[in-house]
DNA sequence: TATTGTTATACTCTATAACTATA
DNA sequence: TATAGTTATAGAGTATAACAATA
């Protein structure tokens, strides 16, 4: 297979990548499943996996700016999903944890079929659901290694 | 594989696609490879592909609301990328078409390999594409069907 | 009356710049 | 001075509601 065609194929795989992208975010927005938008979800899911963090370490694994993620964390914890705790070495930090409501959201979501992509996605065939981890791979390792 | 087993995959996924989806499009947002945004590109594309669109019939492909098919519409426009020309049949109505600028502007960001996208994606190996490709597929499909 | 498109307005997500408190 | 976090402000993308023109 020649260069020209594999790039010609990569191009083409962007363009539909990206408008993928735009449109199941649209569509994750409006059917915010959990009463948590896409973001939400995200930052909460991430201090939940990657226990207690600081904001400015939600903002780097996030890749939002510190404003951002002072932003998600106000919410979050408005809705007593996360709380926070003095850092006992750096009296200008504090460290954020995901609270008994914030773990049981996050576990009913991940359990959940009636939400929008639980829903869809269960309707896949074994060997789709093995296609689409083979690819959520693929880009969890672009998104990662590229920034 | 029992059904337990398909459900508990189908709804990682899930949480694992949305997490994806989020960062990608962050991504995608701040790299405005062609100067246009991937919601914007998206609508030229889309013009482009399917020929003059009337802004009710762009909402509707786009899955958007009128009024933002309207400002779409607009800075599209605006750029000169897009012109609109009288609906003969419907005097409330008209139909927007790609203009010569725009038909270069996706020519260009479809075969552009320093975008973030294009960049990343050849770098994959050619069985890694087609993993991608199909996973797209999928993707496309549900997008599709489920609206 | 119903429909197409637009305008007015508001909300979410994000950014940059400026500020506060601590290191 | 430098850094962590926050506040102030602005811009993009989207929605709903109200309106104008035409069907």
């Amino acid at each position: 297979m020649s260069t020209l065609t594999d790039t010609t194929t990569s191009a083409e795989l962007a363009v539909r990548l990206r408008r993928t992208v735009v449109r199941l975010s649209r569509r994750l927005r409006r059917q915010a499943a959990s009463g948590l938008s896409p973001s939400l979800e995200s930052a909460l899911g991430l201090i939940g996996r990657r226990g207690p963090l600081t904001p400015s370490e939600l903002a780097e694994a996030e890749e939002v700016r510190r404003p951002t993620a002072t932003r998600l964390i106000a919410i979050l914890e408005r809705r007593n999903l996360v709380e926070r705790a003095a850092d006992p070495y750096d009296g200008r930090s504090h460290r954020v944890a995901v609270t008994h409501a914030g773990r049981a959201l996050l576990a009913e979501s991940r359990t959940r079929r009636d939400a929008y992509l639980g829903r869809a996605l269960s309707a896949l065939r074994p060997d789709e659901l093995a296609a689409l981890d083979r690819a959520l791979a693929l880009l969890e390792r672009l998104v990662e290694e590229s920034r």
